[in-house]
DNA sequence: GCTGCGGAACGG
DNA sequence: CGTTCCGCAGCC
């Protein structure tokens, strides 16, 4: 029988629409499967990894199609429900498979061809024109030269023609690398030859070696490790223990193995820790049974559990529990954060209890540490089961039998991805995924998101309430400080009001600790000039540069651009200049000045660049080696400490004032959550927030700990003046070098959109910083009916926009589509 | 007429 | 995304 060729539908790792068809050899056609990875050619000389979507026998019509260079899988990299997941993701978030590609997979797993240029082997002598020399003069010296090094080298950007004609003149060749990144770790055993297993044998071995002593020394040093306790029960010991005991004998060691009294073996290991679990008894109160109970029952409904709880009434408990049934089932969990980094302290804890089957995932790990957890994800034993910790990316992971997903502080704006495509929210997406791998979700927030609320109250989503404090601690008590009043008494030292550095002394005295918030928001320090009111801008945002003590530098939040100090003002050339607005720095240095003798630490992007700080911050405070944590936004997620009992926001007016239609449900989670941080043990732990408007609805709701009146209140407002949860929103942001044709391309975009899509379109309008990396934007927003056809109207967005890139004459435009946005 | 740049199109 | 193609400006 006639054999067809088979061809491949491949993704590639890029933001391209389409997929594209290559022919399979027929050498490899037994081995390619639906959803492996796959090597392709790709342009003229670039190799990329690619995922086989279909396999079919249609060869395409309008070319020829490429040979697919090899398999890099024997079984596919994904299963079924991923496929499913990454085609919902492009289509709900109007971006391509490429783009979801892109950030499911990780790097470790896309290995992708580099162009190297190097010298041509037994090159000719020549005249060399002056550019000529100085790649030859470059290659001698460095081996090889990348593209953009030698842009760089010649200070121009059409090296195409030139590198070419060098290749004809047989002086280059050009080179494409591919290289596996992910390396398994090896870790050496140094085994005994069997035939000195016995005393005997050993004795005449070592004396053997009398004339190399040193040889002797390191069989002396093998025999003297742990385990190996007798003749007749010799085992293998890792070299690096070897030669940690017995330092430089390395050398005798080799030879030892020349001669065959040892023999060295490589093994596998895997990087991922983690301890034996040693099982703490959890009590639940009355109220978390109960909650468990109704938790238990709903999910025989397949409905995500909305658990709604106030900060500290013991939520994790419940997880635990739930997380301990499935595992028991051999079933996988995902338990997805807002911020990874910020959890060091649920890790802990899940480890004391679920000890190796916990594992984390995050983008703060290694490629290789990333490549094995995604192996042990995907080929992990079906029957054990196992725990995955991890941020929004997580959610990509092979699972096989996932049985439940936990989205713990649900209502976070972190879970949603903003910049690069696919901009996707984790919960949604994850509440997705569930449905496809028919897993449980469970939801937790004490201060939810009002799209979830909403979705409970229409019984679409299944709530339960967990209200008392765990372990019978009370809510904090909560005090509002007029700054006002405060500031006309003349009680203010500087950003604090004579109550607030009243309560941090006793606590502090009393040996509590305290934790002082400042949102970031509009509070960032800056320079200004006294006499003229000047203030250093970013030269490609348009935003006012920020101070940083550290590097005692101005530097453009948005873009990094940063300056030294200018000395003197940059428009009357005053030198009378001050700093503005505070940072964290500046709270420390004026507690540190009105509390002298003090410890303090701060907790904010400064401090916490680096893999372990947060680790490290946290845990001196754990320690209460520190008395005051002062931070922004970051400490108000998760963290549970129980010697805290003073908690101070220093201006609560900011996030309050703020424009857009989620600032009062925005400013009541932060506020509660931050609040919520204060008297997590025993004692009642105590809130002050200082405000220029103590009479803010908001802030009385904080002070009474009701989210639900808050929702009353909110409710009817976002009804009227259809805002979501009653529409769903898309943002669509275009982005111009030049602001006048910015403002005419984005009039003739929202024209264009108003004739399909009426007074559903709002704008445009310039954001808050109208200028980014010297790209003016402007927004419009699209609000959409819940009921509508999304792919339709996503398909209908898709048309027009790409409508309007072809009709424009001048491009250079650039459109984001951003569906469910969050500021 | 040559060189270098930037925008647009394309890749299978 | 990386490469190529093409039109255009600046220069001799």
């Amino acid at each position: 029988m006639e054999q067809q060729t088979l061809f491949v539908e491949v993704v590639l790792p890029l933001p391209l629409p389409r997929m594209f068809t290559y022919r399979v050899p027929n050498l490899l056609r037994h081995e390619v499967k639906l959803l492996q990875r796959v090597i392709v050619p790709f342009g003229k000389n670039k190799r990329y990894t690619a995922i086989i979507w279909e396999i079919h026998e249609q060869p395409p019509k309008e070319y020829e199609a490429r040979y697919i260079d090899q398999c890099l899988d024997e079984e596919p990299i994904l299963n079924t429900v991923q496929k499913g997941f990454w085609e919902w993701m492009a289509a709900y978030y109007i971006c391509s498979v490429g783009d979801v590609m892109q950030a499911a997979l990780p790097s470790g797993l896309k290995l992708s061809s580099e162009t190297k240029i190097l010298p041509y082997p037994q090159a000719e002598e020549q005249e060399l024109n002056e550019r000529e020399h100085l790649i030859m003069e470059a290659l001698e010296k460095l081996g090889e030269l990348s593209l953009p090094d030698i842009e760089k080298m010649l200070g121009i950007k059409t090296i195409y023609p030139l590198l070419r004609s060098m290749m004809e003149k047989r002086l280059i060749v050009s080179a494409e690398e591919m290289q596996e990144k992910f390396k398994p770790r090896v870790e050496i055993w140094v085994h005994l030859d069997q035939t000195y297993y016995s005393e005997a044998a050993l004795n005449h071995l070592l004396t053997s070696l009398k004339r190399a002593p040193r040889q002797q020394e390191v069989l002396l040093a093998f025999l003297s490790m742990p385990g190996n306790h007798s003749p007749e029960n010799i085992v293998a010991v890792k070299r690096s223990d070897l030669l940690n005991k017995s330092a430089g004998l390395q050398a005798a060691l080799l030879q030892a193995v020349k001669k065959g009294i040892f023999h060295l073996e490589e093994r596998v290991v895997s990087r991922l820790g983690g301890e034996q679990a040693s099982p703490v008894q959890i009590n639940l109160s009355e109220a978390q049974q109960a909650a468990l109970e109704s938790i238990r029952l709903h999910f025989t409904s397949q409905m995500p559990v909305l658990l709604y709880g106030h900060t500290g009434s013991g939520k994790t408990e419940v997880y635990i529990r739930l997380i301990e049934e499935q595992l028991k089932a051999g079933k996988q969990v995902l338990y997805l954060l807002p911020e990874i980094a910020l959890t060091a302290q649920i890790i802990n804890r899940l480890r004391r209890f679920f000890g190796r089957k916990v594992q984390v995932y995050h983008s703060r790990f290694s490629e290789n540490e990333r490549v094995e957890v995604w192996n042990m994800v995907a080929t992990g034993d079906l029957h054990t089961g196992s725990l995955i910790l991890g941020a929004r990316s997580s959610l990509f992971l092979p699972f096989r039998n996932l049985g439940l997903v936990i989205i713990d502080e649900e209502h976070e704006p972190s879970f949603k991805q903003n910049e690069p495509s696919p901009r996707y929210h984790a919960r949604d997406a994850a509440i997705y995924l569930a449905r496809l791998s028919k897993a449980q979700v469970v939801l937790g927030s004490a201060t939810p998101s009002f799209e979830s609320f909403y979705n409970a109250q229409q019984g679409k989503y299944a709530m339960v309430r967990l209200e008392e404090r765990y372990g019978g601690a009370s809510l904090p008590q909560i005090t509002l400080v007029n700054l006002k009043a405060e500031t006309m008494k003349r009680r203010m030292n500087g950003l604090f009001s004579g109550f607030l550095l009243n309560e941090l002394k006793q606590v502090l005295e009393q040996g509590g600790q305290a934790i002082l918030f400042r949102n970031r928001r509009g509070f960032a320090p800056m320079l200004k000039c006294n006499k003229c009111q000047w203030v250093p801008e970013c030269v490609q945002c348009d935003i006012s540069l920020t101070y940083h003590k550290t590097i005692h530098q101005l530097r453009c939040h948005y873009c990094g651009y940063s300056i030294n100090v200018p000395s003197s003002c940059g428009n009357c050339g005053s030198t009378d200049l001050r700093m503005l607005g505070f940072g964290t720095e500046k709270i420390e240095e004026e507690l540190n000045a009105f509390l002298p003798g003090i410890s303090t630490q701060r907790m904010d992007l400064d401090t916490t660049r680096s893999k372990f700080s947060y680790h490290r911050i946290i845990d001196d405070f754990e320690q209460q080696r520190v008395q005051v944590l002062i931070g922004t936004q970051m400490i108000s997620k998760g963290l549970d400490f129980s010697n805290v009992r003073l908690v101070g926001i220093l201006n609560a007016d900011a996030m309050l004032n703020y424009p857009d239609f989620r600032a009062y449900e925005r400013s009541f989670q932060l506020l509660t959550q931050v609040a919520g941080r204060a008297g997590r043990s025993t004692q009642a732990g105590k809130v002050i927030i200082q405000t220029w408007n103590p009479d803010h609805p908001v802030l009385s709701l904080v002070q009474s700990h009701r989210f639900d009146d808050l929702y009353a209140l909110e409710i009817p407002e976002r009804k009227k003046f259809y805002y979501p949860p009653f529409c769903r929103l898309i943002q669509l942001t275009l982005k111009h070098e030049q602001a006048a044709m910015l403002d005419e391309a984005a009039d003739s975009l929202a024209e264009t959109l108003r004739a399909t899509f009426g007074k559903r379109i709002l704008g445009p309008e310039y954001p808050a910083i109208p200028r980014v990396r010297n790209y003016y934007q402007k927004r419009l927003l699209l609000k959409i009916e819940p009921e509508a056809s999304a792919p339709k109207i996503k398909l209908r967005l898709h048309e027009i926009t790409s409508a309007f890139f072809s009709k424009f004459p001048l491009k250079h435009f650039r459109i984001v589509l951003d569906v469910d946005p969050v500021y």
